[in-house]
DNA sequence: GTCAATGAATTTGTCTGATTATTCGCGCCA
DNA sequence: TGGCGCGAATAATCAGACAAATTCATTGAC
């Protein structure tokens, strides 16, 4: 019956979805939409009347999807003038949502590398900071984590799971709010490592040694020897997805203008 | 431009307002109410009927705002059980809104804590970064921005906005689209760091030294001297702020000043 | 000829009220 | 005890009308 309103942004797949969480939807496929360049920095939308029929769906609804996309920087209107997607730089990449819709469409590499850079700097710093910290709980976390980790291997997403909560834990072991909430972002940082990795026919080198070195030094409460032995860590993970990018970037040519 | 409506939120000035942009002006008293601690995580909200009727809004508006919450963490609402304030960890504190509600009142000391470290370890990294780049056309901007801000001096809010945009015009020479979304992060704790400097009845050392070295060795090329410099720079904000912080808190028992 | 004021058209913003979908909690029954 | 519906409460969606704001073209004055 329903899903038919999906049609206009994406004729993909025509899977069935609940009658509610329109708004959810809208919002989920406007996003995508335009972090994936289909809808262009500076372009205006069709008027809200036109689109959301377009969309089947009431304006009310459509309006709520915008303001959701507009908190998250995505779009901005303004009576008379319409809505309009912003730019680049106001998107605000920090959110989890606007990374997840992009790493729904394939990332700009760009935005990959951005990722990873960040990745280093932060997350050396914060396995500094834990070791400093050295709480017992967030430890007992960390190594129910990596157990984890281990027995579903990265290449589940059980595993990939694990991964991803081992690196959110040793920030959340900082006790710094803030950096808490890069870990949506770290977090897709390492998501995206492995997928990579299991991209390249080569096996991937078997990541347990250096996490649980990692560990160790953390549970030992050597900052310095945290930080370092993360650093190699994301060394390694980064060096694997450019490897992995630049196999991937001929295949992209003229897709996408890609600025920055 | 507060007004009637939001009596509810804070019995403050009744100032007219425009009878438009409803929708962002509850969102902002809201997202205010909320991170100041007025409603508190896990506490449900009025039904979107009583509220909006206290607020003397229609239903839509409301929602709208709250769907603007919603995007930023705040808040969860479903069917049923009505709409709870998330907890804090869920709350996207890298928002640039929500910061800037944070330190609408008076933001909690642990969050402004972490805000520094969080500079601590990105600032440095980034003038690593653009002293690598060295590009020219942000080295001129960078140059600008400090002579406006030596003109003005940091007392002013001029000198203060050209503060800001130093340190963020650094974070976009790195040129990675998610450190520049740390720029109104970063841009926050720069701004409090002369506010808490200011409230301090002793005269603030001139910032204006340690600036330039760092913008000279981004000049020069040289990582290792930015990324030291800058470190400096941070570490010695971090130092003033945290001794106003332990001077202010003992005045924070109780209630709460305005804002400005 | 240039500039300022005016006004109309267009688009988002707001309001109202009705209907639907979802979910929690309770009672019933096995 | 434990699962299964039933009902009530609440957000979610819909529909349509009106208000406000801004752009843009036109007009008028100097």
């Amino acid at each position: 019956m329903a899903a038919r309103r999906r049609d206009v942004l994406a004729a993909m797949a025509p899977a069935e979805r609940p009658l509610t969480r329109i708004h959810g939807t809208i919002a989920h496929d406007l996003g995508v939409a335009i972090v994936s360049g289909r809808y262009k920095p500076g372009e205006t939308l069709p008027t809200e009347i036109e689109f959301s029929e377009q969309l089947k769906v009431s304006r009310s609804a459509y309006r709520e999807a915008v303001r959701t996309l507009a908190a998250k920087g995505l779009v901005e209107s303004r009576p008379k003038t319409g809505t309009r997607i912003a730019e680049q730089y106001r998107w605000n990449l920090l959110d989890p949502d606007v990374l997840a819709w992009f790493f729904e469409a394939e990332p700009l590499p760009k935005l990959v590398e951005g990722l990873f850079e960040l990745r280093l700097i932060v997350e050396p710093a914060a396995a500094a900071l834990a070791a400093e910290r050295r709480d017992s709980r967030h430890l007992t976390r960390m190594r129910e984590a990596l157990m984890r980790m281990e027995r579903h291997t990265v290449t589940t997403a059980a595993g990939r799971d694990a991964d991803r909560e081992f690196h959110a834990i040793i920030l959340e072991a900082t006790g710094n709010p803030p950096l808490l909430c890069l870990a949506s972002t770290i977090g897709a940082g390492v998501h995206w490592t492995t997928v990579y990795k299991a991209r390249k026919d080569e096996l991937p080198a078997d990541p347990m040694p250096q996490h649980w070195k990692v560990f160790d030094a953390i549970a030992a409460g050597g900052p310095e020897e945290a930080r370092a032995a993360m650093e190699v860590l994301v060394r390694g993970a980064l060096r694997d997805t450019s490897r992995a990018l630049k196999r991937a970037a001929p295949a992209r040519q003229g897709k996408r203008p890609g600025a920055a």
